[in-house]
DNA sequence: GTGGTCTAGACCACT
DNA sequence: GTGGTCTAGACCACC
């Protein structure tokens, strides 16, 4: 099970969050292809917050390919793969990353430090991906 | 002068277009150290929004250190540097890109497409830069 | 409940005489960590005052580390602590009390006079703090 | 001469800082009773500031009773002594001080701390003063 | 119902 | 004319 920290007094709604936590659990493998997440209800309990807030979270990972929504079999992630590298979403990329690179060309980062950050990010997220490829 | 161009209808909010525009330009070059902004009132009228989200933009750029307001030159990009690199504001560069890395992973883009869109963005911003340092 | 008392005619903003009195409140103990400060919305309507103008005072005191606001518990003193006495803070006090010793050097009052009057306010301010402890 | 600094990008207005450094000047004895001040024309020309600025300033003073304005001796420091104790005063430095001694009892300062503060501020302006006993 | 955002219009302090 | 403050009223996102 993938364990999900919400931080309440962020100003990231907590659907947000959970859709970030979530993506970055299939990112990392800790959450396999087709493998079940738990239904609305028992999620919206375990971390105590409203049903209304997990349904969101799971409407927009539906939305956008990550999972799958039956009736019996319950919530999974979408077993047919990931959604593809549309135009829309470089697009996204790119405005998300902007003020990011900005900020930090400004505050004197040079373009290597950046790297170096996404690179250790990528790393911290795929490294327990290895796992699954090894597993 | 800087070119502010605002989507109304973006779910970002207005001041905050504002604010990364404004580092953008700076990060570009195109805005210097101690260059003055346009006044509250003057900008609002000519990007057509309310003082108030100006002002709201630009105390939000005064607090985080890239602008001063001075008292007879009005607001002025700082003339004595911009704001370093904090352990901070690292942390919030880490759980930005966060996300972003993740789901670049999820939808199969690999570390290197990953690290050249950033370097691309960065280019991007620091072109201008250079036409400035050659200009 | 912390009682707010404002004076409308003073030069103070009420937003700033806000902050005050709700860092004073927090310093008497008379609001404790984590305790819940009222919503935005009652507490304008409770003091007679504009929502926005309580807004500004409790974005203040989120920035500087005094408050939080918790998604699901609404505002609350910071549970996790008071923000630590940084350089920045210390310069701030400096040169905030400079002016008031330069003054009461000036109309004669001794050096221990002026530390006795400080000193009576921080029993003012504490007492309270005291009585929390006792009770 | 009084060295006269001023910032002019700080949030204290222009001629309060003025205000200040004057009164601080008298309080340090680096401006003597009787002692002749610039100006306002040249004072407002030698700052480089506008001449209402250094008007209000003066008129402020004036009306505290710490510096006196004849047409044709010019501007001198009040030669029959500074203005005394008075209950309004001290009402003035208690409603000034509270505010600071609270900000500095939630961050954790203790008591002598504080007073140990006071006291440097005290001898940092007061020890020019002994330079003028012995002068 | 909560805070967040935006608008419109007003007054004041400062320079 | 500038920024700072305050009000009034509105819509939206979030929970």
């Amino acid at each position: 099970m993938l364990i999900i920290e919400l931080e309440m007094q962020s100003d990231t709604p907590i659907y947000t969050q959970l859709v970030n936590q979530i993506i970055e659990g299939i990112a990392s493998g800790r959450l396999k292809l087709g493998e079940p997440l738990p239904s609305v209800r028992s999620l919206a309990s375990d971390i105590g917050v409203n049903l209304h807030t997990v349904n969101k979270a799971y409407t927009l990972l539906k939305q956008e390919g990550y999972i799958q929504v039956h009736r019996q079999r319950g919530v999974v992630v979408d077993p047919d793969g990931m959604p593809p590298v549309t135009e829309e979403f470089m697009a996204k990329q790119h405005s998300q990353l902007k003020p990011i690179v900005a900020e930090a060309i400004c505050r004197g980062m040079d373009k290597q430090q950046l790297l170096d950050l996404v690179e250790q990010i990528h790393k911290g997220i795929a490294e327990t991906d290895n796992e699954k490829e090894n597993g």
